[in-house]
DNA sequence: TTTAATTTTTAGTTTAATCTAAATTTAGTT
DNA sequence: AACTAAATTTAGATTAAACTAAAAATTAAA
């Protein structure tokens, strides 16, 4: 099946909101997401449903149909491809390569494809710590908690984050904080959220319950 | 300017047929190249016209102007810069890269293309023989001249190839031709324009005239 | 130089993707 | 249960890019 941008945009869009919440996902919640008005999606949602990507009736939200997680997952698969060479090879910043890769992840060449993974190494994870599908749509996501909800003295492993944003990962850059770091909670306070935690077992660090919430680590 | 993907591609095509032969270009020649109607390329270069990219009077042809001929050459520079990648780093043959960097070549990011370009070394020439323009648009063309009109016994390093169709570069690699060789003229057939060759020191063969007027060389 | 052939343009449709505004359905609250 | 508020869909317009068919301009030929 062959797709346009747009749908190939909506559907991975479509994929994102089930795969955090409910399999059930609103028309308001898809234009919100593609910066885009519910008129559209509902368009939008009418076609995709014809073509059987997504389960649609009327006024009851969309669900993502077999077929078209299949898809959705293939255009991610090129997306955290790309991301992967962009840092990789060349020497982009976690923070920059977002942008770029909405771009990327929909040149059409199964070929292409193949060969930049095996450039690349088959790469398991996206610079974000992020599972990378393979041709079937496989991936096996690490398992991650919030640093947020570490207990006192666990030892961690930044393994990704959930706020991808340039703002963010730049904020995470300035502290000190990047996946792969050795991460120990010294201490929580009830007050803020608050912590405090020593990464690499060197640099003591104060971190705010939102970066907190948004750091990804495991145990 | 910010270009459609559509605007770019007409662009381009202007920019090739003015490139290799008469600066007026004619409506029926871009439908031609575009594999597109002549009604909708009217259309078009109006447009183009209006954002000074071409200049462009009704039933005289198209001229590409300063502004439009340095849109076409920074396209052209990611074509081919992107084909070297294929070639380089994703080992894809010389006849397998064209319809992929017709895609890629549409990505927007000048850092991307810097990057890509450092990446690369600055190759100054693409796997066909064909110059790279350089950030500004400048580039040097190889002094080419076509196999078949070399003289006897004279050396020569192949270049390039005026033609670089698939089916072409498929034969050249079947007959073991190919970007770099040194090729010695050993006899020209005045009846037909057939000619033997020397590659490499090495490999006699013989080659049609169709195949020598292709393969361009220097000496 | 008039006519015929060819090329090019215009006019009018079509399709995908978007929008606004209006209508409709669902959900929440007395 | 009725009403209101919020969410969603429909209807109607718009834009870019294409097409076909018809009109107009240019070129070539008699």
């Amino acid at each position: 099946m062959k797709l346009s941008l747009a749908e190939e945009n909506y559907l991975k869009a479509v994929y994102h909101l089930s795969a955090e919440g409910e399999t059930e996902v609103s028309t308001n919640a898809i234009a919100e997401e593609m910066q885009t008005k519910a008129a559209s999606v509902s368009d939008m949602m009418r076609r995709l449903s014809e073509k059987e990507l997504v389960h649609y009736k009327k006024y009851q939200g969309v669900r993502i149909s077999n077929d078209g997680a299949r898809a959705a997952l293939q255009v991610v698969r090129k997306h955290r491809l790309w991301e992967v060479f962009l840092v990789e090879k060349l020497k982009f910043s976690w923070d920059q390569v977002h942008e770029i890769a909405e771009q990327l992840e929909h040149i059409k060449s199964p070929l292409l494809i193949k060969r930049l993974d095996e450039f690349l190494g088959h790469p398991k994870y996206d610079p974000h710590g992020d599972p990378i599908p393979d041709e079937n749509g496989e991936f096996k996501e690490k398992p991650q908690i919030p640093l947020s909800s570490t207990n006192l003295n666990d030892d961690g492993i930044v393994v990704a984050v959930k706020d991808t944003s340039p703002v963010f990962l730049q904020h995470l850059d300035r502290i000190g904080i990047y996946l792969g770091a050795k991460i120990k909670t010294i201490e929580k306070t009830e007050f803020d959220g608050s912590m405090e935690i020593l990464i690499d077992q060197k640099n003591k660090l104060f971190i705010s319950k939102e970066v907190a919430q948004n750091v990804l680590v495991t145990n």
